[in-house]
DNA sequence: ATAGTTACAGAACACTTTGTTCGGTAACAG
DNA sequence: CTGTTACCGAACAAAGTGTTCTGTAACTAT
């Protein structure tokens, strides 16, 4: 690819995950963004079609990587969740977190978290879906709803982590979120 | 007060209901709420400030009866939850939403419903706490864990009841619930 | 009933944001 | 070195926001 090209998709990103940090999602302008990022209005435009797009392509962009790691035929990643025992991926998940990699917790702290939870919730299902027979979930529930439940678990430990400012350890996370489904720490 | 204000009010909160019904919250202008509502432009701005201080103040209007009925010392409202037994609350909230009272259910399944279960969450809590003892939630969670975990899961719940269409019974949605949180079906 | 108050419609207003277009310039690829 | 591509900057129409004004009709109190 043009390393222009590249260049001008990342001062984008860029300038959108900060301004994010710092205010709600629907009170940033594309003149904002294009303030902070240093490029032309036409060159925004030419990069994605809205500023909704721009969200979209970021929450590909950072999520994509994490979730595509948990499939078992993912190469190129794999190294995230080198780990596929079915006992220690969500700790991944959680160290991943923790160590901020791309600004995704900025995004995930910020006011409009809602929306990364919406694309969390997505990639998540694949992998809830693996780790069904991990939780001793009653069976009389539906296979879709212990399916859902654990991906609002999921996010609902992350929600609550988010909001005590991550004080406690990945490790700690993923014991209350197995105690939480029912399930013995590791 | 003055007819001509409730009128108004009433007008524009129904409007607005409508519209949201139809559409997502982002894409909804003011002026397409003073059309709908058949009132003029400043008539908008002298009730509400912004659209989201009227999108506030509808969610104050629906929810907060629903959740102060849950204290001991509501009355006016007492008979939504006239049966305060610990064992029946999130019964009533669910066939609450399920006859669909005040169009509660179209704001709930509208594309932007992501902002009412935030209010809705803000209002569970309490209700969320005085539950607390009626779940066997493992101890070693800590006990704002545990209030969070039973809040998510009466909206994971919900979330999951309206993406299927509400096709359960509120007493079978009652009963998925207690059994996704550990405890026996009432 | 009358007088004073209040809420309303309707239109005009300045302002902001959006998304497009165009000509000129610099970086790229073969 | 040459054609292509991405960029800047400025200008633009269109749409939305929130305010201000005037005249009118509905309300309240005496």
């Amino acid at each position: 690819m043009d390393r222009r090209q590249h260049k001008t998709r990342e001062a984008i990103f860029g300038a959108f995950t900060r301004l994010l940090s710092r205010q709600r999602l629907e009170k940033i302008t594309v003149g904002q963004i294009i303030a902070e990022a240093d490029v032309g209005r036409a060159t925004f435009y030419a990069h994605f079609e809205t500023r909704d797009a721009l969200l979209e392509a970021l929450c590909e962009e950072l999520f994509c990587h994490i979730f595509d790691a948990a499939e078992p035929e993912g190469e190129d990643h794999r190294h995230i969740f080198h780990c596929d025992a079915p006992d220690c991926v969500f700790l991944h998940l959680f160290r991943h977190l923790k160590d901020n990699d791309n600004g995704l917790l900025a995004l995930l702290r910020c006011s409009s978290n809602e929306v990364f939870l919406a694309y969390f919730r997505k990639g998540l299902s694949r992998l809830a879906e693996s780790q069904l027979e991990a939780f001793p979930l009653d069976r009389r529930l539906p296979r879709d709803f212990r399916i859902h439940h654990i991906i609002t678990a999921v996010t609902g430990t992350l929600r609550w982590w988010l909001a005590g400012g991550l004080r406690e350890s990945p490790e700690e996370i993923t014991d209350y979120l197995y105690l939480s489904l029912g399930a013995e720490p590791l």
